[in-house]
RNA sequence: GCGCCCGUAGCUCAGUGGAUAGAGCGCCAGGUUGCGGACCUGGAGGUCGUGGGUUCGAGUCCCGCCGGGCGCGCCA
C-alpha cells in the first residue's frame, strides 16, 4: 500500500505500519485465520523517542501468542526495507521494551508537507472523510421571546465549532435554528407589549425586560390597529410581530458572533405543512401508539425510554404536544436527505434524548442517525454570586453585553478550549480581567509577528519562494536537520491530524491546544533562527518558506475556531 | 428514590487502556549590542474524590461509597 500523500502524516504512518505488519505475517504465522486489531499511532509523551509511537505489537501479543518484543522487531524489520523509498514517510523505527515501536519521520516527507501548504493554502487542514456524510446540525434554537443571554453562548459556540470541524473533515453540513412561534409565550409577549403601550398593568406572567419597553414604543400604529379588529386577538397579533422582531435581533447577534445559520425553521410551519399529523400517523401505522385517558400515547418504552409519552392531548381539540412537533420535525429533516441529524442541547434536556431517539426508530430511522450533543451547564458568576437569569423578569445579561465586555475572539477561545461535557464557572469580572492574558492573544501575536517578518523581507527585497519553485522542497529539506526548523516543521504538519482528531471526538479543545503549541514553537524558532539574512540567500529563502507555511497554518487553525488572524496588533 | 453528567496542580481546564500525569493563568528566579519583550529560559506546586475489581499495564474500563450539577409534566 502506497501511503496517501494528501492524508495526515499520522494516517500515512498508520498505512505504512499496517503494510509492514502485513508483510511481517510471513515471519509471524497467525494461530487463527484473521487477526483484526486496529493499528494505533500516537504521539509519544516524550518527543525524544520519536515523532510517533505504536503499541500495536503489545496488542498483537495475545492473539499471536508471542512476545510483544518479537512482534515489534518483525514489524520494524519490514518498515526498514521500505524506509529508503523516497515516498515513505518513515525514516527510522526503533523497538523499545516491552514492545513499543518508536517512529521517526523522514525530512523529505516533512518538507513535502510544508511545500503542500504553500501550494494550496486554503485546503491545508481540510481532510477527506473516510465516509463523507450530509449532516444537519441544529443549535441555539432559543425561543424568540427575548434577546439571547449569556446562557445561550455555549450552545451557539459549540454548534458553530462543530460545524466548522465537520466541514474541514470532509462532510457536508447544514446549520439550523428552530424556533417556537406557536406557544403561549408568544401570546404572553404580545400581551406585555400591548399593556405597556397602553399604559396598563403588565399581565402577571408578563415580560419585563427593557427590550419589551423598546418594542412597545416602536410598535407601528397600523399593526396595533390591525390587531384591534374584531375577530383578532391583540395579544396574538402583536405577539407575532414582536417575536419576529426578536428573532431577527437574535439572528443579528449570532451573526456578530460569527454564527450563521442556513435554515430558520418555525414550529408553526411544521404544523401547517402537515408534518406533525403525518408523523403521528406513521407511529400509529407502526403499531406504536395507544390511547389512555383520552390522550394518544407513543409507546417509547419499546425503544428504551423510561416511560411512554403523550403526543396528542386529552383536551377536546386533541392538540399535539411539543414532543409531537419534534417528531414531525425529525421526519421533515430526514425528508431533506440528511444522513445524520445532530442536536446541540443543554444538559438540562438530557431526559429528552431517549424519547426523540425512540420516535426516530419507530419511524424507521436507525438510532445512530440521530445524535444529541449535550453541553454542560455554565454558571455565570459575578463577585462570587451566581447571576440569576430569567427572560420573563428581564433579569439577565445579554450575549451582546457580554461580548462588548470581553470580545468575540476571547469568548470563542474560552468555549472552544473546554470539552462540551465539562461544567464551567464563568466569572464575568475574572473573564474581563483575564482577557488580556487569554492565550488567544498569544496565538494572534505569533501570527502578527510572522506577518511583520514577511513584510520586512519584502521590503529588503528577499523573495519568499513561490509554491511552484522547483527548488522549494530541496531548500526546505536542506534546513530541516537544524534544530529550530525541525521543531517548527513538526508542529506545522500536525494540523490535518488535529482536524481528524477533533472531528472524531467532536470536540475542539485539541485545536486550541494545538494552536498554542504551534505559536510556542514559532516563538522558539524566532529566538534561535534569524530569518532575514541577506548574506545567506538560500537559508533565508528556505526559512521564509517555513515561516509562510506557519502563517497559513496558524490562520487556518484560528479559522477553524472562527477567530480572526490579525496582520498587526 | 430513579436516571444522566462531573470530581486531575492555588485557579481555569486537557489527558482516544500504554512509557516519568500535562497546558494556560498565578507564584519564584533569570534573559534585549539584530527580523514586534503581547516574547523567551528555568523552578516550585499532584494520596488523579474514595474503597474494591478487571488487565502484562488503569487518571482512563466495571462495581460500591462521598461530594457537586441536571432531569424525572398532556409545560415549552
Amino acid at each position: 500500500m502506497t501511503p496517501d500523500a494528501t492524508a495526515s502524516l499520522r494516517t500515512q504512518v498508520r498505512q505504512a505500519i499496517q503494510s509492514a505488519w502485513q508483510s511481517a505475517q510471513v515471519d509471524l504465522p497467525a494461530p487463527v485465520d484473521a487477526i483484526d486489531v486496529p493499528v494505533d499511532i500516537e504521539r509519544p509523551a516524550d518527543t525524544t523517542r520519536g515523532d510517533f509511537a505504536s503499541t500495536i505489537a503489545l496488542k498483537l501479543a495475545k492473539p499471536y501468542r508471542r512476545a510483544p518484543l518479537q512482534i515489534a522487531q518483525a514489524i520494524a524489520a519490514h518498515v526498514a526495507t521500505t524506509a529508503t523509498d523516497p515516498a515513505s514517510p518513515i525514516a527510522a523505527v526503533e523497538v523499545a521494551p516491552p514492545g513499543f515501536l518508536n517512529i521517526r519521520l523522514a525530512d523529505g516527507a516533512l518538507a513535502a508537507n510544508a511545500a503542500r501548504i504553500l501550494r494550496d493554502p486554503a485546503a491545508w487542514g481540510h481532510v477527506a472523510a473516510e465516509h463523507p456524510e450530509h449532516i444537519n446540525v441544529e443549535f441555539v434554537s432559543a425561543n424568540p421571546t427575548g434577546p439571547l443571554h449569556i446562557g445561550n453562548a455555549r450552545g451557539a459556540f459549540t454548534g458553530d465549532l462543530l460545524c466548522r470541524v465537520l466541514t474541514a473533515a470532509g462532510h457536508k453540513v447544514e446549520r439550523e435554528y428552530y424556533f417556537n412561534d406557536f406557544g403561549s409565550q408568544v401570546k404572553n409577549l404580545g400581551a406585555s407589549v400591548v399593556a405597556i403601550r397602553e399604559g396598563c398593568e403588565l399581565p402577571e406572567d408578563g415580560y419585563h425586560g427593557d427590550y419589551v419597553y423598546d418594542m412597545a414604543r416602536e410598535l407601528p400604529a397600523e399593526i396595533l390597529d390591525e390587531a384591534r379588529k374584531p375577530g383578532e386577538d391583540p395579544a396574538w397579533a402583536v405577539g407575532r410581530w414582536a417575536s419576529e422582531k426578536v428573532r431577527s435581533g437574535i439572528e443579528a447577534s449570532l451573526d456578530h458572533l460569527g454564527c450563521h445559520f442556513d435554515v430558520w425553521r418555525s414550529e408553526s410551519t411544521l404544523h401547517n405543512d402537515g408534518w406533525v399529523t403525518r408523523a403521528v400517523e406513521r407511529l400509529r401505522a407502526a403499531g406504536d401508539v395507544y390511547e389512555e385517558d383520552g390522550a394518544v400515547v407513543f409507546r417509547s418504552t419499546k425503544y428504551g425510554d423510561d416511560k411512554d409519552r403523550v403526543i396528542l392531548r386529552s383536551t377536546g381539540d386533541a392538540a399535539p404536544t411539543y414532543f409531537a412537533a419534534d417528531i414531525g420535525y425529525v421526519v421533515e429533516k430526514f425528508s431533506r436527505g440528511y444522513g445524520r441529524i445532530v442536536f446541540i442541547w443543554g444538559e438540562d434536556h438530557h431526559g429528552y434524548v431517549a424519547r426523540v431517539k425512540a420516535a426516530a426508530q419507530s419511524l424507521g430511522f436507525e438510532g445512530d442517525r440521530v445524535q444529541m450533543i449535550l453541553t454542560a451547564w455554565v454558571r455565570f458568576v459575578r463577585d462570587g454570586k451566581e447571576v440569576p437569569m430569567s427572560k420573563r423578569t428581564g433579569e439577565f445579561i445579554t450575549l451582546d453585553e457580554l461580548l462588548g465586555e470581553i470580545g468575540v475572539d476571547a469568548a470563542r477561545w474560552f468555549f472552544a478550549s473546554r470539552a462540551a461535557s465539562s461544567g464551567i464557572d464563568f466569572d464575568i469580572e475574572l473573564a474581563k480581567k483575564q482577557s488580556n492574558e487569554n492565550p488567544v492573544y498569544y496565538v494572534q501575536y505569533a501570527y502578527a509577528r510572522i506577518a511583520s517578518i514577511l513584510r520586512k523581507a519584502a521590503e529588503a527585497g528577499i523573495a519568499t519562494p513561490k509554491a511552484d519553485d522547483p527548488r522549494l522542497v530541496g531548500l526546505l529539506t536542506g534546513i530541516l536537520p537544524g534544530a529550530p526548523e525541525a521543531q517548527l516543521v513538526r508542529q506545522i504538519v500536525r494540523l490535518p491530524e488535529v482536524v481528524e482528531e477533533a472531528a472524531a471526538s467532536e470536540e475542539t479543545h485539541g485545536i486550541t491546544t494545538y494552536a498554542t503549541e504551534l505559536a510556542t514553537a514559532f516563538h522558539a524558532f524566532y529566538r534561535d533562527a534569524r530569518v532575514i539574512e541577506e548574506a545567506e540567500p538560500d537559508r533565508s529563502a528556505a526559512r521564509l518558506a517555513l515561516v509562510a507555511a506557519t502563517k497559513t497554518t496558524l490562520a487556518n487553525a484560528l479559522g477553524l475556531l472562527g477567530i480572526s488572524a490579525p496582520e498587526s496588533m
